[in-house]
DNA sequence: GTGAAAGCGCTAACAC
DNA sequence: GTGTTAGCGCTTTCAC
């Protein structure tokens, strides 16, 4: 309380050193002996002194930040991926700024805001089509630029095919037989540029045709991407009567549970007179057995954070393109057999007060 | 690409002014004459000088910036708040720093971080318990701290009621008739404090007493936060034969999914062999008809950053402390009854490849 | 109203 | 090895 703010300069004088010496110490050089290192770290340590960022970040030219752009941070695979780059990043010491997105102007506002002041270092952008002249921009001032679940050339990205993905789920529900195959999906989107749904599609048409089976446009419905929507969709596709599909290829799971609830309503049986596939493997999926494209999600946030943490340091000359696997998890809803009761995972104990399932690596409360 | 780096001095001196002008031309001051604000203001424009956010920051000595420290952030209850907290600072022109805490040492790492390295100007901590220690050397350096989903004296903080809700829950089941209630909830964890399932459980208990009936430690079960756990509680609940619960109250939706999967595999009818009620209304609650216990998510969010930024605008005095409203929303899983379809709220269409739901604020494709 | 100059706290290049 | 010093780019008195 003596003291009205201690800086480096206060450290300095207390350890009877100069302030270079303790900026070294501080950034960890070996250009210090062992005496000096010990007796400037004591003081630090008595003065409880901690350099601060913003000075030296103006100083160092960097902030140590990473901004993440993420397109309607809301949908549980944008989430799931948004996860896995603040994970990563947290654990290089850069902190993560998180800009949502949920429609162009902001987009726009936040770019700029981000670029212009140089608020971070990078800038990862999730599931989100960045406009050319922002590119062009960002290119110029030398901002290292990351795209997950997206792509482009000369840029470092994550991608998933969701062409080949699409086509994946429907070859699954064609195998089974099925030829009257309907897609439920998102709107397609010009503002955000959100074009998995509609890649998906393309690759359910590609199926189709490879089937020898022309597209029936009355088995096609798009939708804002929620549950309700996509229940009112399928019900619409229910009412075709003799026409309706056999089987419905959701372009995400979140439109499969939908799709699945308003079956139920119609007292269709999944999957014998209605199979099912959705699309991420979302963790509802997995509970209500419902088929479904699995793409690793987390694991494209944390390739992508790894691509900035590496470009940050340098390590990292050209741009790098990763692609990452899918393969489709076939369950109950479309195959119809019973899933493996997850019974075996968990151990049950009789715990102080009724039952408890130990988890690991969490301390319990005894 | 003349200039190496173009600064507050390159625009001066472009615009034959003073630094200390342009900065007050930056800062909206209206000490600065008509003229020369134009003529500043086209120099900034023709140059395309943004000022450098390290700097100002440095000279301010505030960073604009919000940290906000978020428990386990892939729960979709901590993910509603967080898009709410974020939401409201964007607006406010402040960043959103957001770190994920798994466990006890991450919460430490991430706190000394921020705290000691004024990265940020304020923290939101979501759903967390602050050590003591914490609480103390933050008010003593006289940074804002607002608790969302917690409450500590003399902090301001968005709370929510977890044992009125409990017991809410509780009493909904008992208002049905059930006699034989069961509860599964979370594992008590001692090491980020989050005591929202247990608080559940002692609304559980509370209600359960005031309406004479005795704790039944064989109806209760706790394991990790997931439907599939949840299934494995629910499991065990169900093969008690005849001392089995005709309810249960389930601390969460994602537990009440679990649950109600299990109930199907035991061709338990719900609500008329098992009535449940989950807690939060997540998405997932409404599509299965999962009767719940509504929180305002994400205005606990919204509210917070309010505080935070009115605290940040020197606007509060004294902490201030906000209770949200809890209501229990009945739907098929305990009272049976068909829920509204959802086909109202939406007009489906016909679209240029299928049908369509046409939604608002967004442009579509053409 | 406006310019000049003194910081803000740190880093890094340069001397010794 | 270590101290000194000149910035980093902006804000903010304080004169004029």
């Amino acid at each position: 309380m003596r003291k009205r703010t201690i800086s480096i300069a206060t450290v300095a004088a207390e350890a009877g050193v100069g302030v270079g010496t303790v900026s070294r110490v501080l950034n960890g050089s070996d250009q210090v002996s062992e005496a000096t290192l010990k007796r400037v770290l004591g003081t630090i340590e008595r003065l409880d002194y901690r350099p601060l960022r913003s000075a030296s970040s103006l100083s160092k030219g960097r902030t140590d930040a990473v901004g993440i752009l993420v397109s309607v941070i809301t949908r549980p695979s944008v989430m799931a991926r948004l996860v896995g780059v603040i994970d990563v990043l947290s654990d290089a010491g850069l902190d993560a700024v998180v800009f949502n997105v949920e429609n162009r102007a902001q987009l726009e506002r936040h770019l700029s805001s981000i670029i212009d002041q140089r608020r971070v270092d990078g800038i990862i952008a999730i599931s989100l089509r960045i406009p050319k002249e922002r590119i062009t921009r960002i290119r110029k001032l030398a901002i290292p630029l990351v795209l997950v679940d997206n792509s482009l050339p000369n840029l470092p990205c994550v991608y998933i095919d969701d062409v080949a993905g699409g086509k994946m789920a429907t070859e699954h529900l064609l195998s089974l037989g099925h030829r009257r195959i309907g897609f439920i999906g998102d709107n397609a989107r010009s503002d955000l540029g959100m074009s998995a749904s509609e890649n998906r599609y393309a690759g359910y048409l590609m199926a189709l045709e490879a089937a020898g089976i022309g597209p029936d446009f009355d088995l096609v419905a798009r939708g804002p991407h929620s549950s309700e929507a996509a229940a009112v969709l399928a019900s619409a596709l229910f009412e075709l009567g003799k026409r309706r599909p056999t089987a419905i290829f959701a372009s995400s799971d979140t439109l499969a549970v939908g799709v699945i609830k308003e079956a139920q309503q119609h007292r269709l049986k999944i999957p014998d007179d209605l199979a099912v596939i959705g699309y991420d493997n979302l963790e509802v999926s997995s509970i209500l057995d419902i088929s479904t494209v699995n793409q690793p999600l987390l694991e494209s946030g944390t390739k992508g954070a790894s691509m900035m943490v590496s470009l940050l340091n340098g390590e990292i000359a050209k741009p790098h393109r990763e692609e990452l696997v899918l393969d489709v998890v076939p369950r109950g809803s479309s195959l119809g057999i019973q899933r493996n009761s997850p019974t075996k995972l968990y151990g049950v104990v009789e715990g102080p007060q009724g039952l408890q399932i130990l988890q690991g690596g969490e301390e319990l409360v005894s």
